[in-house]
DNA sequence: AGCACGCCGACT
DNA sequence: GTCGGCGTGCTC
């Protein structure tokens, strides 16, 4: 690297200045140039972090991105970076061009791809340290009050953080202060930027070396006089040490039920020796390889198949029938890839990376695997990053952050469950889709990549109907399991055919689950078999309306009703979780004739243990598992059949596998069905055959009961016959006509503030602009179903580009020219304004 | 994101 | 008249 040739000859490089071009932890606009002093420049390397200040105030840790001997455009004075610290980077070079790319396609700056991509261990950030002037005396008419009080702290203690005197003074705003207590010379502040990542020490007990032979140790023992705990402790310690080798502190105090007191004697006696030693927080497996399970003649096939399309094409989407055995591929691959010396990314649904998926892979790939995802706490988060970095691990499963990992050697990217929308980051920025993010960076590293799905989405089938993706089938379920049959009940209004009795007493309303559904439920434990319940509402009612004047109880903060919850008996609001008493008045007529609307999985969960009180009922939404470990409880609760019935959102739907279950219940089939979104009929085919797909394997063949006020739906008969490709040809006409993806790429904008008139005017701005260029693919202003979440009013407009990239780009870089402008405009500057590419 | 700077109400 | 509250601008 010339340019930190320090030490050179002729045309001296070592005198040019050189510069660092940083990516910080924030929402910046541009990437900021730091200069390199010449103590650091041997050690600036691209990927290496290096601890910078901006302002005058706190320290980062930023990603160094480029080294270069030109200064950014513009005259101001160029701050020196302070260290660097990090020996070699800590990020490739690839990474650092996936986070660019990112940052591009998704419109938002490289400081919000380092605040997903990084584990936050990483991403450091300084405290500040008021120290104590000892040259300084303390002099209460020079100071103020409550800096006089400081200052005498400091004197103590010699040292405070902020928050320490936040607490002391009761001040909200402490920086005045400390100024004063500088500018008087009593206090200096500095900033400290720890290393957050310890690794875990555990203390092991040995021998000392005098008591080595066995001699020395007989002698020992034989003369043992007096402190007879000690003596039970060193018997003890022999025993585990001849039994189990190294002898861990804590365990052996535990084990032989002696007092850390009882171990220091005879570690002064000089008997026993203590040593820290450095562990893994993940315990590691053996890292042997046994794939000892056989494959069906289908699953060979597509093995074969898929091996060939992954020579062939960069992309291969794998479409297999729900309990077709994918995962047993994947399997195969990934040992395949283990076994070539390669590293190997298995991407899956946050929700769907359970320890029935992980128990697995563990059983056939043993120790090559490692987990990444949420439930981790930070440190082993970082043992996991160095692991993947120094190519300990082979393969990582996780969920999409794990894309962001320092893999050195990355020749296989799976992306199971493709369609599934959880891929798509919403909020914050970066916006972006794990498996678009995948695909290109496979395509980049020159890996090969793999989608599966039992139900594709209309953009992954499409680039394989067009060539683009190799498409292997695998359609056999496996084990002789049979696709269960869809039964559709149909729950639409039908007029009374006998007249109320007289004296007009009401008809019973018809019960949440059919009289038919609630007797092939019956059926079902009869066999002594297992039911999934699937609703997509959390709580017990969604919803409440006055009776006489039809006034629905809202948020204040969002345009939405309040569902009640019956487990915390108060109304919810899902948006912001904003909690409000019950109403059991109306607000605006008074009466008291408050009527419950829709249903819930609380309520649906109530009604199962009342219709079947024989069998045991749980409910799994986000409101039961709060828990680390409840998720996994639950759910090996019922593998174990310790449930019959368990009621759920879409947790029950993504990667379990159950080998009991006879019957799937849908009770409100309407709500999958009528959502006003282009992709309805995708999302409601994805979400009923995945759910369906939980029923009937071992051998029986299960049942899907779906409750519809409109069974006539198009998307049903595709659904009866577990027809994706007949489902694909008539949705895709759908996308075709109305200009849709995947014959589009969607860019959404939407504006925020809380002032909806701001709001407005921002995006009719926005339209106005972008309506000069791309009138053809606008669509907007408008404001959004909902259209105030936690108190900010929403208005939205959308493009839909066509996919030609060059077009994308330019539409890009107009955008941003709107933002700017709106940035710069006097009273619509406070707007936000989000872009959201490739949105759902 | 934070922190500095600047503009207005509560209180000496 | 000042203190200190929060609104908004900039960061190499």
């Amino acid at each position: 690297m010339a340019h930190n040739t320090f030490i050179s000859t002729g045309s001296s490089p070592a005198l040019r200045a050189v510069y660092a071009e940083i990516i910080v932890p924030l929402h910046l606009g541009k990437t900021l140039t730091w200069l390199v002093p010449p103590e650091w420049q041997q050690e600036a390397k691209p990927g290496c972090r290096a601890q910078v200040q901006l302002k005058k105030g706190r320290h980062y840790a930023g990603i160094i991105k480029s080294i270069s001997n030109e200064p950014p455009p513009g005259n101001f004075d160029i701050k020196p970076i302070l260290s660097i610290i990090d020996e070699s980077p800590i990020l490739h070079q690839e990474q650092l061009k996936l986070w660019q790319w990112m940052a591009e396609y998704y419109c938002c700056s490289e400081g919000d791809v380092m605040q997903a991509a990084l584990p936050s261990h990483l991403k450091l950030t300084s405290e500040s340290i008021v120290h104590f002037n000892e040259a300084y005396v303390p002099d209460p008419a020079m100071l103020h009050d409550k800096a006089y009080l400081v200052a005498e702290a400091l004197e103590i203690r010699k040292q405070l953080t902020l928050k320490e005197i936040e607490q002391l003074t009761d001040l909200k705003n402490v920086y005045p202060l400390i100024k004063e207590l500088t500018e008087a010379g009593a206090a200096i502040v500095s900033e400290t930027l720890e290393e957050k990542y310890k690794p875990r020490v555990e203390t092991y007990i040995t021998l000392a070396p005098a008591y080595q032979s066995e001699e020395a140790l007989q002698l020992l023992i034989n003369d043992w006089s007096k402190a007879p705990k000690q003596l039970d402790l060193l018997l003890a310690f022999l025993h585990y040490s001849r039994t189990e080798g190294s002898v861990q502190k804590t365990a052996l105090l535990k084990k032989a039920g002696a007092s850390p007191a009882v171990l220091q004697g005879l570690v002064t006696k000089e008997v026993l020796q203590q040593h820290k030693r450095e562990v893994d927080r993940i315990p590691g497996l053996p890292k042997q390889i046994e794939l000892s399970f056989t494959l069906n003649n289908g699953q060979q096939l597509a093995l074969q198949e898929l091996r060939q399309t992954l020579t062939s094409k960069p992309v291969t989407l794998l479409h297999g029938i729900t309990g077709s055995g994918k995962t047993m591929l994947y399997i195969h691959l990934l040992a395949e890839a283990i076994q070539a010396g390669q590293q190997a990314l298995f991407l899956v649904p946050e929700i769907a990376l359970t320890s029935q998926l992980v128990r697995r892979l563990h059983q056939y790939l043993g120790g090559n695997v490692g987990v990444y995802h949420s439930k981790f706490n930070p440190q082993e988060r970082i043992e996991l990053w160095n692991k993947t970095r120094n190519g300990e691990i082979s393969v990582i499963v996780g969920a999409r952050s794990a894309l962001f990992l320092p893999f050195h050697h990355l020749q296989l990217i799976i992306v199971d469950e493709e369609h599934d929308s959880s891929y798509k980051q919403y909020d914050p920025a970066p916006r972006y889709h794990a498996r678009d993010a995948a695909i290109f960076y496979g395509l980049m590293l020159g890996a090969k990549v793999v989608l599966g799905s039992a139900t594709p989405s209309l953009e992954s089938y499409f680039n394989a109907q067009e060539g683009k993706f190799g498409l292997v089938h695998l359609a056999d379920r496996f084990g002789e399991a049979h696709l269960p049959d869809l039964q559709v009940i149909d729950t639409s209004y039908k007029p009374a055919k006998i007249k109320p009795a007289a004296g007009g007493e009401k008809l019973p309303p018809p019960p949440l689950v059919r009289q038919e559904a609630q007797d092939a439920i019956q059926q079902a434990l009869d066999a002594r078999k297992q039911v999934l319940v699937f609703q997509n509402r959390r709580g017990y009612n969604p919803m409440q309306s006055c009776q006489s004047c039809g006034w629905v109880p809202k948020c204040r903060y969002c345009d939405v009703s309040l569902t009640f919850h019956k487990s915390t008996q108060k109304l919810h609001c899902h948006y912001c979780g904003t909690t409000y008493p019950q109403v059991s008045q109306c607000e605006r007529c008074l009466n008291t004739d408050m009527k419950p609307l829709h249903f819930g999985t609380e309520q649906l969960e109530e009604l199962m243990a009342a219709l079947f009180p024989q069998a045991k009922v749980a409910r799994m939404d986000t409101d039961s598992v709060r828990g680390k470990h409840a998720h996994e409880q639950i759910i090996r609760q019922f593998e174990q059949g310790d449930i019959q019935i368990l009621v759920g959102t879409q947790m029950i739907v993504k990667g379990l596998d159950f080998d009991h279950v006879a019957v799937v219940c849908i009770p409100d089939g309407d709500a999958i069905l009528n959502f006003a979104d282009f992709r309805v009929n995708e999302r409601a085919f994805q979400l009923i055959e995945q759910v369906a797909g939980r029923s009937g394997r071992k051998g029986d063949k299960g049942s899907v009961l779906l409750q519809l006020k409109q069974p006539n739906h198009p998307v049903l008969s595709f659904l009866r016959q577990h027809d994706y490709p007949g489902f694909y040809a008539a949705e895709i006409i759908n996308r075709q006509e109305f200009n849709y993806p995947p014959y589009s790429r969607i860019i959404k904008l939407q504006c925020r503030h809380t002032n909806r008139d701001l709001s407005g005017q921002a995006m009719d701005k926005i339209c106005q602009w972008l309506r000069t260029r791309y009138n053809d693919y606008l669509s907007g202003p408008a404001e959004p179903g909902i259209n105030r979440i936690r108190n900010q009013y929403i208005t939205e407009c959308m493009l839909k580009m066509p996919r030609n990239s060059q077009m994308l780009v330019q539409v890009k870089d107009d955008i941003q020219k709107c933002v700017s402008a709106i940035g710069s405009h006097q009273s619509l500057k406070r707007v936000r304004i989000i872009i959201d590419v490739d949105a759902y």
